[in-house]
DNA sequence: CTCGTGACCTGCGCG
DNA sequence: CCGCGCAGGTCACGA
């Protein structure tokens, strides 16, 4: 396997991108995160993350125009992808640093792996929900179901990296975004360097991508 | 390899004695088998369940000594570790006749592999607790989690062989043992034949183990 | 049946 | 150098 240099090479512009429009979804408690511990399924309901307190005031002036909108994101983290998160295992391990900083299990304890069903936001404004538990066997944080659907739509490969933002205020959306592995040594073919999923469908930001 | 001519009769009935204990999983929901649910981490310091129900009558007494002790000990079955029992599948097949004999899963069907973990004492009084279930695919009873630790710790190689025993009373305490492949042709350096591991530390009991 | 996927488990590599 | 995180597996079950 030739992953592995992944480079940081920071980058540093993808949440700063201009444009965008993702519909507010209108319903306003817009729960993805989970459902406290007990309900299991549909989270409906409200949970109670920290990231949704305040409304952030300043918000809704000229602000709400594209690109503030993007200034709003606040990236959360992303992951360079092992074969086997693109692989037959239907899951994506979250590691642990970043999933108890941004996705904390119900009630502190961890040790019920119930499951929660988180829903973030795509390029495409589409909606991906994934369900999203702790394996206590292996001790890690993962993206069960939904997860594979994801990576075949997106065509997601071994060295591809998924990105994680959540939305300042408004309730926290989340947004997961991808971009395809910065180095060359394309495994299939490399055609498609270069392209991320991120600000919108098919948008090739090649040069920046790449430079920077 | 080139073991593989275990014959396959080496038990001659052992005592039939019906009755056994294995501790039912812990918790129902069976996610976690191990920590109870509040201690995260390291499995194997928290047991402590399933011999500490009753203590029981009998355990006071004079019988306590070691000849008696041995006396009360019921051999149950002994299997002679195929190359996958020592390899890296990390699980025991349990021949059926004697699984189902002695270690019968609950409900007397068999259909769920809810599991049970059953825990044995070593020749030194070290506890091992198996996770022990039955593999519909492959339509036979296993030992899994904690048996490669096991086969690592004694050193075991295909060839070898485990004993299973039982005490009479007391709840049905569970024991294993172990010796080396009886036949010489040691695949690795041989030096070790006739060791076993059963009643004590570096204690030899060929005799009567092989006879009998 | 197969496929998807939830639930297990463990070796190994890295900090 | 050792413990934890996680990559890479297996198996079972429901659709």
């Amino acid at each position: 396997m030739s992953i592995n240099h992944f480079s940081s090479t920071p980058e540093s512009f993808w949440w700063t991108q201009p444009h965008l429009t993702m519909e507010p979804t209108p319903k306003p408690p817009q729960q993805h995160l989970l459902s406290p511990p007990n309900t299991h399924h549909h989270p409906a309901t409200s949970f109670s993350l920290n990231l949704n307190h305040h409304h952030d005031d300043v918000d809704g002036e000229e602000r709400e125009n594209p690109t503030s909108l993007e200034v709003n994101k606040e990236p959360m983290f992303e992951k360079p992808l092992t074969p086997s998160d693109v692989g037959k295992l239907n899951r994506l391990v979250i590691p642990k640093q970043h999933a108890e900083k941004y996705f904390p299990l119900g009630g502190g304890d961890r040790t019920d792996s119930a499951g929660l069903l988180l829903s973030f936001e795509d390029e495409s404004g589409k909606f991906w929900r994934f369900r999203y538990s702790y394996w206590t066997s292996s001790q890690s944080y993962v993206l069960t179901k939904g997860w594979s659907r994801y990576v075949k739509e997106k065509r997601l490969d071994a060295g591809d990296v998924v990105l994680f933002e959540r939305h300042r205020g408004e309730g926290g959306r989340l947004f997961i975004g991808w971009r395809r592995r910065s180095s060359a040594s394309a495994v299939d073919g490399g055609a498609m360097a270069g392209t991320v999923g991120w600000v919108g469908p098919g948008v090739l930001f090649c040069a920046c991508l790449s430079c920077a």
